[in-house]
DNA sequence: CCCAACCCTTAACCTACTTCAAGGTTTTTT
DNA sequence: AAAAAACCTTGAAGTAGGTTAAGGGTTGGG
């Protein structure tokens, strides 16, 4: 009976909850209760293209899991360049982490490359998640360890390599997303200006 | 009755632990037996000027916190440069957290620029510590999304910062570790070679 | 299906930073 | 106290990458 139930529970989450659950239990697995706790947190988004999750200046409320689409997160300077600091796709999570903690205004912006849909998750409903369930602080202890690891890399490159070099680590990377999104995103990735990554381009195939 | 043995117990410990457990008590309270579980699974240890924690090539095996003294981790590139990618001085901690996770060669190095005391804890006893005591996971939740938002800021100021600004940031964010440490390191910590870096304060005091 | 907005490339010139080399100073080790 | 090692500065010459400007190609929104 109890058995049954459970099977029912299951099937009776929207697609898209399955998606997540299946995403985070990758990691720890989760029991009902924290799984329809869930659910009853997140909430289902759409945006357009070039449409502002987050706009500078505004503090970041939500953290969002992507089920469809490319989003990005990136910093205007002084001059009005952009530069991107992350983007997510399929299963990705995005937001201004310091912004959301801290309830300041972000200086970044995260904005759609392409048409999305995501799940997203208010700061207070996080909260009361990691409180109810330890498996969330586990889980995102784990997810932002990794996202971590992955910026601590990305510092070494930048201190230690030629901009070809880090093109090219870039393109090995992340292959899928190379073919995604415009030269232009990659460009401010990586810390060039578009006309070198041409450059760099050139170069690399006259080889 | 329960007050007096709490008090005791808390008294019990090395004046190091309860360095330690202050320090996590500033984000969240611990239990005498997560306390003491702690207490029983962390090792005091001694380095000397320039020993090494951690050597390129080995795996990383502990969590370090640094007691007293100044640790650096950082990465030695093919022309035998070396690169910074953290200090760590008192109540800090470091790791080369990629390496401890996969259980990896670590492409990284750990070494002393002061003589050094750290309690460190191996990848073993942490795990046991998050399965026994939730809390550990909420504390190094925190403590890595803040490490997070520190590098992603750094990454930032890579991609958009002249060496100059990113000296003067580095001077206002660590004005102690400034005065610590030499100049090379400081050097190798933004990303540009030493002679440079002369040039940039040279640059700086004619203003 | 068309037009505006975006995207990519090339080339000439410019500059922030590196490299190499040398000399003087401070710190560490013996 | 002396020797060795590490540290800092300066200058001349070189290079990776930026800037500006212009032309042609693609895309997506109406």
């Amino acid at each position: 009976m109890f058995v049954h139930y459970h099977f029912h529970l299951k099937n009776q989450f929207p697609v898209d909850i399955q998606t997540i659950v299946q995403h985070i239990e990758k990691i720890i697995p989760l029991e009902d209760r924290a799984k329809s706790d869930l659910a009853a947190k997140v909430a289902h988004k759409k945006f357009r293209r070039r449409q502002y999750l987050l706009q500078e200046g505004d503090v970041c409320r939500h953290y969002n899991f992507v089920l469809r689409g490319c989003l990005r997160l990136y910093f205007v300077d002084e001059k009005g360049t952009e530069h991107a600091l992350q983007f997510a796709t399929e299963n990705g999570w995005i937001a201004d982490i310091g912004s959301l903690h801290s309830e300041t205004p972000s200086r970044l912006s995260i904005d759609a490359l392409e048409p999305t849909e995501v799940l997203r998750i208010g700061k207070q409903d996080l909260i009361e998640l990691y409180v109810k369930h330890p498996a969330f602080d586990r889980y995102f202890r784990v997810l932002t360890e990794n996202a971590f690891i992955g910026m601590q890399q990305r510092v070494l490159q930048n201190i230690s390599s030629t901009a070809e070099e880090r093109y090219l680590t870039f393109m090995e990377k992340y292959p899928n997303l190379a073919n995604r999104i415009p030269q232009v995103q990659i460009a401010s990735f990586i810390g060039v200006t578009p006309e070198f990554v041409s450059k760099i381009r050139k170069n690399i195939s006259s080889k």
